[in-house]
DNA sequence: GTTTGTGAAACGATTCACAGCT
DNA sequence: AGCTGTGAATCGTTTCACAAAC
């Protein structure tokens, strides 16, 4: 498959759509057609199909698209087909939220470390995962490499610990810290803000 | 001020350019240029300037912008002049999280009340909030209003609970339930999706 | 000399519209 | 007849580049 770059709007929106085809199939639907698919999932249907486009086709003129097929496409194409190893460093009130959530390792998602700078918290178990001290992060991520790294420490400390998790080989970072990380272009960083969230609500909620 | 129709990446990157501000005031910085801003919060000194410029002038030619003023010019344009009052459906790690917070009422956010459906959960205090049955929350919501409810319930009720909000007036809606809620086109809603950030790094990881 | 503010150009994403398959 | 897949057209956003202000 040539590898065209994809825009992100486009992925989030493939990982939507996946969203919605599980409910669909809970429904007990077979099929969809991209009509369907878009209403749900608050777009369009030309958009649905121009996403699919990219990657393939995947449904039958006339009929739609099979909801087991297209589960198991998109799952390919973002990459599910794997569970992925992941490390989360900040044992506060997200971090705890993120280790118990059960769906989580249902996705194909393995806690596999839990760090935090607080003696207070290490070595307090979390949903049978130690807390350990956040000095023994890089020989921990030496020994077991993560796939992913949470970042849900206080923005001051944030940074440092992209740094180390870059310098470890970590390729892709998911930080809940207010701040923006600066990372090497071959690392993917996403970032989670609620307090962005807030403003653009405030925002919206002023102009109208 | 003219209103012409804002971007959510503008909203989006004013919000961000108020956190990189702070930061710098408390570093203790006077002023900053749109390079300086720009490279703290991750994009061009070109962008920077164009997103202000929807708002009015706010720098200095040759000196660049006053990290006070354009805090304060930011927090008006966003909105944040004032105090919200703020309600979280579903008692659960998330909204736990969120309650606790501290830097949520710093911001001037105000959690007034929190609701869920378990037995278990209602009548606990939360950070000296009592947590009350949902069935209350139309008639909490009637006799004080909220300006923004979060959804943090399971999918297969977050709708219905995004129903009754809308039927009682709200305005502004976060969602972190796993289904893109339809609302009437005068409700602004917000989702966060962890499976979708996720999901985004698994995209990235695997096409490299 | 430095940095803003902004039209114009370039780029990218979405929507249209229809040919082609079932 | 119904729905997909896709090039072409449209629309929106970002980048360029420079005159104006300090």
């Amino acid at each position: 498959m040539t590898m065209r770059k994809i825009a992100e709007s486009t992925v989030r929106r493939l990982s939507l759509y996946l969203r919605c085809l599980e409910g669909f199939e809970a429904q007990g639907l077979d099929t969809v057609s991209s009509d369907v698919l878009a209403a749900r999932g608050g777009t369009t249907s030309a958009q649905v199909r121009k996403d699919l486009s990219f990657f393939g086709s995947f449904g039958k003129r006339g009929l739609g698209y099979s909801v087991r097929e297209l589960e198991g496409e998109l799952r390919t194409i973002l990459g599910l087909g794997r569970r992925y190893r992941v490390a989360v460093i900040g044992a506060g009130k997200i971090g705890s939220a993120l280790v118990q959530y059960p769906g989580f390792s249902q996705r194909g998602f393995d806690i596999v470390a839990i760090f935090d700078a607080d003696a207070q918290k290490v070595g307090r178990a979390w949903n049978g995962l130690n807390v350990r001290n956040v000095r023994e992060l890089d020989q921990a991520l030496r020994e077991e490499p993560a796939d992913i790294v949470v970042i849900v420490t206080p923005g001051e400390v944030a940074q440092s610990m992209a740094d180390r998790c870059v310098a470890l080989g970590v390729k892709a970072i998911l930080n809940f810290a207010p701040i923006q990380l600066q990372v090497p272009e071959d690392v993917v960083v996403k970032h989670v803000n609620l307090a962005l969230e807030f403003e653009t609500l405030t925002f919206a909620l002023k102009n109208r």
